[in-house]
RNA sequence: CGGGGCGUGGCUCAGAGGUCCAGAGCGCCUGGUUCGGGACCAGGAGGUCGGAGGUUCAAAUCCUCUCGCCCCGACCA
């Protein structure tokens, strides 16, 4: 390709996005373009990263078993309601309705789809088990978009649906996913942590979550150097802590005036956060909890609702507040409760011993208080939110939280969607079983971001060679010279014939050619310049930088030798 | 949805009631020079200052509302 016959809009200035590097570059190297927040245009060198990593995707699919199909991204509201999801999707869920006022939502992800298919075209288990998947485009009303295409309102996601007889059937197909998304991930040469995850509105039992580590992601991710234990932080747990259990004093009263928050009660006692208990209510499926973690630590709602096996975990409202404490928000605690609470107790607060509280009476603490003696404990629990230093689960180092970005998620989710929808097939026996499902969704346009993320450095993009646009550039250094011009033009038809050429021949000045080159990050870049009179162009590595001079007649076959040696790196 | 910030030629931004108030640099067009790291000279095109309303003799500039975008948080495959 011609670069003066292309379209590589490369912006000269730096975006005003420059937090981070991955938009940044995207849209100054010409890749993409915004049209509105989390809606996005991929330009042509964006288009073509972009099929190559959905190549990529599509060739481990069908390699792990998977079909290929296509289902619609406008979805009938009839199929949402059977799965219960048009109402418990959330506000995610773009709505809307055609003219006759019937409702459609545009399709966050496809499980309902490819219920309907496979209930309507599966009867019998001899046809099983089904792993059907699309590449499609997909629609979530994100309430904030972000970092590009790492989360938009409108993105392309590869979602297959494993239909299996039963468990072991689906452990098979989500085992061959759980390679299939590594050998993915691999291709792209993305560095990756494969997490143990909470399900979200998806639901599910069991989950993993395939997470590439880059400072610039918005998931936490809890990760243990020396095991190797990775979790998303959400749900990441702790090794056992020592904690200054304290002594058993009796329970007492003080009086602490319109201190509500952790840090007015501890200063205006003179006590570390650590000594105070936080109560935080929650309703659990309608039925009030509540949950008990040291002052200085966040609950983890992820594994509070894990732990209590609630669906729906809402915080409480100040009314319900009032209503199960007697008390205004900020004097909450788990001693006399007006109502019956399942009391959750952090497992480090177990232990704990004459530590302050909420006296669930307006301006007033419980100081003394014991886990146990003072109030009831329903269960004994490890919910607070892991922090960086707290000891690993496994093998009791120390844990790290790094960031990352959550490329892929994987699921089993049992029979809920086919027992909802009623998706049933006949067994050897006779019976009616419903399909064992599993769903395993990759970010194909978010892995563009994210490989963007990892492969670059001060002066652009430095592609992989398995997803790079082109394989290698030649810059023409003046094209006014008739030489130059010669030797380019017969470069660049004999190179292409082999690898995937862009060829600028623009009449630009040198300094914006290997600007752009470089901000392009095209892997190989071949210079034709004042050298060529003594018959030498020269050849460089965009990532490495190392550069040879190169006879003419020798391009061809060092070419191929230095693409050989990148991409096997 | 809370908090903060920003909307001025294609891009990055300056201008904070009037008279150099519609600007600069980059990009773009024409002509010329140049040609190994975002060249130079000359000429030129291009904006109802996000939108609506208001204050004023006078509004990019002050006020109100509204829309959009960015960031932090809440939320979230």
């Amino acid at each position: 390709m011609r670069l003066s016959q292309y379209f590589a809009p490369t912006l000269r200035e730096d975006p005003p996005e420059r937090d981070i590097p991955s938009l940044r570059l995207l849209l100054k190297g010409g890749y993409i373009r915004r049209i509105a927040a989390g809606v996005y245009t991929f330009l042509p060198l964006g288009f073509a990263v972009y099929k190559k990593v959905e190549n990529i995707v599509r060739e481990e699919m069908n390699r792990a078993g998977g079909i290929e199909i296509l289902m619609p991204a406008l979805n009938p509201a009839e199929l949402w309601e059977e799965s219960e999801r048009w109402h418990t999707f959330g506000p995610e869920l773009f709505k809307l309705k055609d003219r006759t006022g019937r409702d459609f939502c545009l399709a966050p992800t496809h499980e309902e789809v490819s219920v309907e298919l496979v209930r309507w075209a599966v009867k019998s288990y001899r046809q099983l088990p089904l792993l059907i998947y699309h590449i499609q485009t997909k629609f979530r009303d994100e309430p904030r978009p972000r970092g590009g295409l790492i989360r938009a309102k409108e993105f392309v996601m590869k979602d297959l649906y494993s239909f299996d007889r039963d468990e072991k059937g689906l452990d098979v197909s989500f085992e061959k996913m759980r390679l299939a998304y590594e050998r993915i991930l691999k291709r792209l040469r993305l560095p990756y942590l494969v997490l143990e995850a909470e399900a979200g509105p998806i639901g599910g039992k069991y989950t993993l979550e395939f997470t590439v580590p880059t400072p610039s992601g918005e998931d936490e991710v809890v990760l243990c150097r020396s095991c190797g234990y990775a979790s998303s932080r959400s749900i990441a747990q702790r090794g056992d802590v020592d904690v200054d259990e304290g002594e058993e004093v009796p329970l007492g009263k003080v009086h602490t005036p319109g201190l509500t928050t952790v840090q007015e009660v501890t200063s205006f006692l003179s006590v570390s956060p650590s000594r105070i208990v936080k109560t935080l209510l929650y309703m659990a499926d309608g039925k009030p909890i509540a949950a008990l973690v040291r002052g200085d630590r966040e609950l983890s709602e992820g594994k509070l609702a894990l732990f209590v096996g609630a669906k729906a975990l809402q915080m409480a409202d100040e009314e319900t507040i009032r209503r199960l404490t007697g008390a205004p928000m900020g004097f909450s605690g788990p001693v006399n409760l007006k109502e019956k609470v399942f009391i959750v107790v952090d497992k480090e607060v177990v232990k704990m011993r004459g530590v302050v509280t909420g006296a669930n009476e307006e301006d007033f603490h419980f100081v003394g208080v014991v886990p146990g003696r003072d109030f009831p404990i329903s269960l004994v629990a490890d919910i607070a939110l892991v922090n960086s230093g707290d000891p690993c689960p496994k093998c009791g180092s120390t844990l790290e939280i790094i960031r990352g970005i959550e490329v892929g998620h994987i699921f089993k989710l049992g029979t809920e969607y086919s027992e909802k929808m009623g998706a049933y097939f006949q067994d050897e026996d006779g019976s009616l079983k419903p399909f064992v499902m599993g769903c395993y969704g990759l970010g194909v346009s978010r892995l563009v971001s994210a490989s963007a993320e990892v492969h670059h450095d001060e002066d652009g993009l430095c592609w992989p060679p398995s997803v790079a646009p082109f394989d290698l550039i030649i810059i023409l250094v003046n094209a006014q010279d008739k030489q130059q011009r010669e030797i380019a033009e017969g470069i660049y038809s004999q190179l292409s014939s082999i690898m995937s050429v862009l060829y600028d021949d623009r009449e630009e000045s040198p300094g914006v050619k290997f600007k752009d080159a470089d901000l392009i990050g095209i892997p190989l870049q071949v210079v034709v310049g004042r050298k060529v009179k003594e018959g030498l162009v020269e050849i460089r590595v965009r990532k490495t930088r190392e550069s040879k001079d190169v006879a003419l007649e020798e391009i061809e076959e060092k070419a191929l030798s230095l693409w050989e040696k990148i991409r096997a790196e």
